[in-house]
DNA sequence: CATGAATGAGATTTCATTCAT
DNA sequence: AATGAATGAAATCTCATTCAT
């Protein structure tokens, strides 16, 4: 089974039973949109890659756009997983007594799923800006259940006297924006540089925690 | 002279003597490209929105991509254009005696860039994950001569006893990150979401000095 | 079954299976080819004729150059055809005692051959200059075949005391050159004028033996 | 001067007077035509050849077709010229005795023109069956005036006996189809074979009067 | 005379989608 | 379910020609 199969096994096979020829082509549409972008990727690009005849497609996805948001969907519902959690304080009580366990914890568990993710959250990232529903599905599904974990978290540690007095939304922008800048710096802008990731994630939890952190 | 005017004149008049059907096409061109994407704008919806024939866009570029790239490369060059000071050190010392004023400077200065040249920045961040050349272009081009100067700069606040020690390359890519983060939630992702940019500034400045700095 | 469908058959059909609009397109093309010239001729055009729409026309042939090859190829087959008889001089022995015999035999053949597929002719003829694939095609595929045949053909005649004794390729080239004139004015250049075929073949046929024979 | 000029100004000079970028439009238009062919050359690439302005060419010919035509006609004259004498049969008389000193001064002035104008050649010869006009002149202008000559020519010889009893129709295009044969073979279709030009052209001669003379 | 920007008709080619098999 | 030929609309690009300068 390779890389690429567990993965499509991960988001896709839950959900539907899917016939191999459909694995086929999602498996090479995620290729050639993450690669190219959805708008220069081609149906019949995909087919061959797939391995299908053209028609088959549109057998298993109305139009192309279909077939983008039968693949994008999922991925939103995976990237939000870890944040739905039902008894988050527990969670963090007795897990992460204080905020840079709990940081060092999310952004390991990120960086995972990013590096085992890496096309599917290019193409995310490269097509929310061009088409309204998924702006909107992104918005309203991911951003709103993180935000609202999220502040609560914050809170929870600014209580605790682990976090700055400063508004939750600031230390929410501040916490996603460095770590998605990490990841897009190393596995989308320069994936090819040299990089030590222990060390640059070790520095960026150490660069949070001073700039967010109180410690006495 | 409209706004978009004064910017087309900014980057794009000082080189080439455009003519006024080139300048609208650029005009054009940037507003579908910005909204749509380059692969989802056609040279046709271009040539209309420009009030041009379609054969005109091709007179003065020979392919759609050309178009792309005579947008994309200039825009390039003055976004490269504060870090290209001869006398760096000079202007460190005299201006910016310490680094909290240089980095406030360099935000505001960006900042102020950003707003203008909105556009033409997202072009550049969605489009160059698609194309090597543009790309390579931004590799030797911005990248490394950005980087290069704040490299020196960094060292020089790090002498001064005002940047905590760690390396250069360090503290770029945790300033850049933080402050390309702000831009881009700022005005590509949430530009509707009511955002108090002082407030958002300062926090980032502070959030950044507490991270990077060294205050005694 | 008309004229044309027996050409097609003949030189399309054996190799493999054309659709029926994969023939319309093919007729089309030869005849609009042959008429007006590759360079002058428009795939809509073709495609109207063959009661196809134009993209069906790209389905099966990548672009319109490969249209054209796809015309030539086999006419350079089957031009070369009748060269390429594997016990070449048991048949001269026994079919063609004497040099006129086979002379006769030769341009008969290729008078009908010539009146059969004129179309595919004159496009070969006209667009050989233009093409350096189909000059190399040509030059690989057919000269150096046809003339290796003949110069053996033309020494056996020598060894026979039936051919004067000049170089082979002498004897090749103005033969040949004959040939050619006679059906390049007949069909080509003044298909109208009224050609007394029987006569001018006749009298092509003693100028060749005159020119080239011996006789005791 | 070049060789191209002498050919320009043989041709071209003495008609009209041409200005200097009159004369590059027609040299550039010469060599693009005869090697892409008139259909496949653009009129910007002549002029971008020619060193003009793309209006500049529209300025002395109205058409694309025009040039053609300026380029063809005079040709055509000049292709006419040696046959174009007024007292024939006294310059047979004086400095042709007989039919072999006729016709190798004919091949040989021949062949030198051939040389010297080939391009032109070439694109009358390409260009013909495709424009009913170029047909229709050369057939009026050329064809019959050559062949009104040549029939006087051969009876000429015929009277003489030095040419065999056949129709003059058929020496005719016997005689020119073998000199024709020659020069397309020669300079068009393996110009870069080595030829040995003194012994061809003497073979043909021979191949020439041993098929149509009468030698006693 | 000369220029070259501009045009718009049309050429080649692509592509998402349909449908008969 | 799967195929792949066929479609036609639209995309990119070319080009002969015009015209203001």
């Amino acid at each position: 089974m390779t890389e690429q199969d567990s993965l499509i096994t991960q988001l896709f096979d839950n959900e539907d039973e899917l016939t191999d020829k459909q694995k086929k082509i999602i498996i090479a549409a995620i290729d050639s949109f993450s690669e190219k972008g959805y708008a220069a990727t081609s149906t019949s690009e995909i087919a061959k890659k797939a391995g299908v005849a053209e028609g088959t497609i549109f057998r298993h996805y109305k139009t192309k756009k279909d077939l983008l948001l039968g693949i994008v969907a999922p991925t939103m519902a995976k990237l939000l997983a870890p944040f739905v959690i039902k008894d988050l304080y527990k969670v963090l009580d007795t897990k992460y007594e204080n905020f840079e366990d709990f940081l060092r914890a999310m952004i390991e568990n990120r960086v995972v799923f990013a590096k085992k993710n890496l096309p599917l959250l290019k193409i995310l990232i490269q097509e929310i800006p061009f088409h309204p529903e998924l702006k909107d599905q992104f918005f309203e599904h991911i951003i709103k259940k993180v935000f609202d974990r999220y502040v609560k978290v914050t809170e929870h540690y600014q209580e605790k006297g682990q976090i700055i007095d400063i508004p939750p939304q600031q230390v929410i922008r501040l916490t996603l924006t460095t770590i998605m800048g990490y990841l897009i710096g190393r596995y989308i802008l320069f994936p090819n540089a040299d990089w030590n990731d222990e060390d640059e994630i070790e520095a960026t939890i150490q660069f949070l925690m001073r700039g967010l952190g109180i410690t006495d």
